[in-house]
RNA sequence: GGCCCCGUGGUGUAGUGGACAAACAUGCCACCCUGUCACGGUGGAGAUCGGGGGUUCGAAUCCCCCCGGGGUCGCCA
């Protein structure tokens, strides 16, 4: 292999002493001393300090005063120790330099839009439409790295566990059942379309008909949608699938592969093992969440037994009306002021629970059994004695010093939800969540349908290929809302990064879902009729998840959002600003595809 | 579609009705400098304050509309 270089600039270290050297990077820094130039040169492996001296070569030094910031330059010269007392220990070849004897500029560059050699805050929408320059920054070019190694050990670890990776097409059809579709008109078929993939859940269904057994994808997919922190447009999921399993044996892969991957990859982060499990039940009960930060602590407890006893006419009226009373501790925040708790009553007044009562414990240092009501500056002592405060306070797990919340309303999922923000609120304020902790959890046995109150109709809790738990799928027939499926979702830190079922393999049952989720025989045979024919041939029961390697990547370089961990992300308004897409086509373009535009209104 | 935040020399910030002919840091350009490493020194250039309209004697600053970016609710089988 013939390169412009014969080492990289960060692998040069005192066992190079005295080799002939050639590199090739980017100009990092430049310090020009007159008489002397250094040049911090920059590649993919890191940065050497490059020493230009005219008394080793008048020509170099020459050259190396025309060097600005990004240039692309290649030097030739000798490793040496640096003098005495000049090692930069915080370059990691800080104990030589590179004394250049020949040297030449590949490129030159304009002064960037930006810093590339220092870790600033820069407006992320400059980021973007110069991406190229920002991918060169040291913590861009660590996510990139990152995101490879995550790729490659999920890779490797399948492949030892018998899995084949298999690519499936990204022209599909379109079935719209679920988010909505990015659509690609064909110029073949005038009026027909091609949908990309919202996931390849369907195509990975009929690889396990096919006898595949145990696959998997790194898969892009689509779906046109609102973006978030944690969304885009297109986005990358690790798609698996396998025969002949049941639930247990999903989660018990997806745990040892996430285990090892966090040892190999942040051997210094903790990880709770096994994975806490939780019902969907329990997780809304306890943190008013389906996707719950067990760092944060302060679960949520139900006080309702307790404060029935209460003549707070808030709480027995909630109760009264089949509603719940549920508070949530804050440590230490006793002392919070009227500002703090107005704000903190906005975030739950937000998601519509009224009822809202705080209970400052007094001061800190003490026991609670010492708590007097005039330590309690409260409406709630009115109502309630100093003995219902105390067995609040022993439920909650509270002590002198903390601050209790709690909101009675008559629609417990509000209560919880509304706990559940505040819980996320407090944890934000008081900083709990340790960076240095992956909090994975399994959330189990969720019910397989919801209501659509505005639709009037049943939908997938999951997708409808969803499998129902054996001893409900009498109940489908006459309470659909009680139905457990076999769908399991993996949560860490608060983010849903997984989701998975065992899918239903038989054509009797899947029709049966079909028609429960509002389709005619006529829709389910246009849109599902593959599907449904390939289960007749003999189709092996089966099961898969489907991991977000975005998010995954995210959680472990501690970044916020997942633009941090993709190459080119979309903006908020799903738009590419490297290439200013999406943009117009040609009148041409359109004529061959079949298209006439509307005219917006 | 709703709500909230941001937009000031290349970059990051300050300035929130008059003393702003817009400040600071850094970057950029020129000159000086042989051991620096965020090198140092001297000098210089660089901003229609995102765009448009309005209020006012006076607007970077207040109001309205638009554009761009971000957060979030809805949405995300």
């Amino acid at each position: 292999m013939i390169l412009l270089k014969s080492h990289s600039c960060g692998e040069l270290n005192k066992k190079h002493l005295g080799a002939k050297v050639t590199l090739a990077g980017w100009v990092n820094r430049r310090r020009d001393h007159g008489g002397l130039t250094f040049i911090d040169l920059r590649d993919r492996e890191g940065i050497v300090q490059v020493v230009f001296n005219p008394e080793v070569s008048k020509l170099c030094h020459e050259v190396a005063s025309q060097m600005r910031s990004e240039y692309v330059v290649r030097v030739s010269g000798e490793v040496a120790l640096r003098p005495p007392g000049t090692e930069n220990p915080k370059l990691p070849t800080g104990d030589i330099e590179v004394i250049a004897y020949n040297t030449d500029i590949l490129n030159t560059s304009k002064t960037p839009p930006f810093y590339i050699n220092e870790d600033t805050e820069i407006e992320e929408s400059l980021r973007l439409k110069y991406r190229y320059l920002d991918l060169r920054r040291a913590r861009m070019k660590e996510n990139l790295l990152l995101r490879y190694r995550v790729v490659k050990f999920i890779r490797d670890f399948l492949d030892t566990k018998g899995f084949i990776e298999i690519e499936t097409p990204i022209l599909i059809k379109s079935t719209p059942e679920g988010a909505r579709d990015y659509l690609v008109p064909s110029r073949v078929h005038p009026g027909k379309f091609y949908a990309l993939p919202q996931s390849p859940q369907q195509l990975k269904q009929l690889l396990m008909v096919a006898g595949v057994e145990k696959y998997f994808q790194i898969a892009k997919c689509f779906r046109d949608e609102d973006t978030r922190a944690d969304r885009q447009p297109e986005f990358t999921q690790l798609d698996l699938e396998m025969s002949f399993v049941e639930e247990e044996d999903i989660l018990n892969l997806l745990e040892e592969l996430f285990i090892s991957m966090v040892k190999t990859i942040k051997p210094e982060i903790r990880m709770t093992k096994p994975f806490p499990r939780l019902t969907y039940t329990e997780a809304m009960e306890y943190y008013g969440t389906d996707k719950p930060d067990l760092r944060l602590g302060m679960e949520i407890r139900d006080l309702s037994d307790i404060v029935a006893q209460s003549n707070f006419s808030i709480f027995l009226s909630a109760i009264a009306e089949g509603g719940k009373v549920k508070g949530i501790c804050a440590p230490g925040c006793a002392n919070y002021t009227r500002h703090q708790l107005v704000e903190l009553n906005e975030v739950v007044r937000n998601v519509g629970a009224e009822g809202f009562i705080t209970l400052p414990l007094g001061a800190s240092g003490g026991s609670i059994n010492d708590l007097t009501l005039e330590m309690v500056r409260s409406v709630a002592t009115k109502f309630l004695t100093l003995d219902q405060i105390k067995q609040i306070a022993e439920r909650l797990g509270a002590n002198r010093g903390d601050l209790l919340f709690i909101i009675a309303g008559k629609a417990s999922k509000i209560v919880d939800v509304a706990l559940g923000e505040l819980r996320l609120e407090l944890g934000r304020r008081l900083k709990l969540a340790d960076p240095n902790v992956l909090a994975f959890i399994f959330i189990v046995d969720f019910p397989l349908l919801w209501w659509n109150e505005e639709t009037g109709q049943w939908e997938a809790m999951h997708h409808p290929f969803t499998a129902p738990k054996d001893e409900d799928a009498s109940l489908l027939d006459v309470a659909p809302e009680k139905v457990q499926g076999k769908h399991y979702d993996i949560v860490c830190n608060g983010c849903e990064i997984a989701g998975g079922s065992i899918r239903i393999h038989t054509s009797e049952l899947q029709r049966k879902i079909f028609k429960l989720l509002g389709y005619n025989d006529d829709e389910i045979e246009e849109r599902f009729g593959h599907l449904l024919e390939a289960f007749d041939y003999g189709a092996p029961p089966h099961g898969g998840i489907a991991p977000g390697i975005d998010r995954i990547v995210m959680l472990l370089t501690g970044e916020e959002t997942i633009r941090e961990v993709i190459p080119f992300p979309k903006s908020q308004t799903a738009c590419d600003l490297t290439f200013s897409a999406p943009s117009t086509i040609t009148e041409q373009q359109l004529a061959e595809l079949h298209l006439r535009l509307r005219e917006e209104s």
